[in-house]
DNA sequence: AACGATCCCTGTTGGC
DNA sequence: TGCCAACAGGGATCGT
C-alpha cells in the first residue's frame, strides 16, 4: 500500500525528472480517477501545456506546482503507482501524462482508489488537503500537540491515526508498525494515554518511517505498491507487526494477534503493548 | 462534534 | 478443476 514512506520514494524519483518539464499531452482512460476534478476547465486542458515546478508531498498527497499557480494533485490511494515509461503498460494504466522531450508518466491503478486532479491552491485546501494535519515526517507535532489532539476522544488510538489529522501520512502498515515500536495497543481510547505514553508515540514516527524509506517502502505483492522504475520494497520482511498474526513478535516470542478496528485489520503483540 | 458503519473497486485467496 | 464469496484498504459520506 502506498502509505507516506512509499509516496515519498515515488516523490524523490519522480522529482529530477518532472522538474522544469512541460507537460505535452493527457489522456485520461478512466474517468473515476478526476473524480476530485471540479466542475469547470477539464484535467487536460488545465494540465497541458503548463510547466511544472516541484515534487512536494503532504502526507499521501503528491502535489506538483505548476507555473500558473495551479498544483497538479496525485493520490495514489490503495493500489496506484505513477510509473516512467516502460515499467509498466496493460489494462490498469488509468492516466497518461506526455512531458516534452521526456518520458510518458503513467499512473497506474487497478482498484481505482486514487485520483488525480488540477487544482487552485483554495480548491486544494478545501477539498483533498481540507482535513489533513502535520506531515508525519516533516512536520511531526509536538507532545502538546498531539495531547491536545487526543484529549477527550475516546476513539481507538489506531483510528486516529489513521484520520491523517494528527500525523499526516499513516496508513494502515506503518500504523501498526508505530503502535507496536511505542508499545501501546490499537484499541487503546486515544484521549486514555498518559504524557509519556503520548511521547512513546511521538518518538516512534520517525524511526517507523525513516525505516519504510531505507528499505525501499512496502510491496506486499504483484499488484501493489511498486517504485516507478518498478522495484519492489523490500520493508515488508522487515515488519514487525502488520501481517504477522501467529508469528512470534521479534521482541518477545510471544504470537502477533490481529483484530479488526474499525473496519480495518490491526495486528499488536498482546506482551508488549499496553 | 464525534464516532462508527457503509460504500466504492478489482485482483487474489480460500472454501467447497 | 471451477466457481464464488470473502477479503484487502483510503477516504468520502451518511446516520446516530
Amino acid at each position: 500500500m502506498p502509505e507516506l514512506p512509499e509516496v515519498e520514494l515515488t516523490r524523490r524519483h519522480l522529482a529530477p525528472i518532472l522538474r522544469g518539464a512541460v507537460v505535452e499531452h493527457a489522456e485520461v482512460r478512466h474517468e473515476r480517477m478526476l473524480r476530485r476534478q471540479p466542475p469547470g476547465p477539464g484535467f487536460c486542458s488545465l494540465l497541458v501545456g503548463r510547466r511544472i515546478e516541484a515534487a512536494d508531498r503532504r502526507g499521501k498527497l503528491l502535489l506538483f506546482p505548476l507555473d500558473d499557480g495551479r498544483i497538479w494533485v496525485v493520490h495514489l490511494g490503495m493500489s496506484g503507482r505513477l510509473a516512467v515509461d516502460g515499467a509498466a503498460a496493460g489494462p490498469h494504466v488509468r492516466v497518461v501524462v506526455r512531458l516534452r522531450g521526456g518520458p510518458d508518466l503513467l499512473f497506474v491503478d487497478p482498484r481505482t482508489f486514487g485520483f488525480t486532479a488540477v487544482l487552485t491552491a483554495e480548491q486544494l485546501q478545501a477539498g483533498p488537503a481540507a482535513h489533513l494535519g502535520p506531515d508525519a515526517l516533516e512536520e511531526l507535532p509536538t507532545v502538546d500537540e498531539i495531547a491536545g489532539a487526543l484529549a477527550g476522544r475516546g476513539a481507538p488510538l489506531k483510528a486516529v491515526l489513521l484520520d491523517q489529522g494528527v500525523f499526516a501520512g499513516l496508513g494502515n502498515i506503518y500504523a501498526d508498525e508505530v503502535l507496536f515500536r511505542a508499545r501501546l495497543l490499537p484499541d487503546r481510547p486515544a484521549g486514555s494515554l498518559v504524557r509519556e505514553e503520548i511521547a512513546a508515540l511521538r518518538r516512534a514516527v520517525r524511526p517507523v518511517l525513516e525505516d519504510g524509506l531505507r528499505h525501499g517502502g512496502t510491496s506486499l505483492d504483484d499488484l501493489a505498491y511498486l517504485l516507478p522504475d518498478g522495484r519492489a520494497g523490500a520493508y515488508l520482511s522487515r515488519l514487525r507487526a502488520y501481517g504477522r498474526a501467529g508469528d512470534p513478535c521479534r521482541r518477545c516470542g510471544a504470537a502477533i494477534r490481529r483484530t479488526v478496528v474499525r473496519q480495518r485489520s490491526a495486528h499488536y503483540c498482546p506482551e508488549c503493548q499496553r
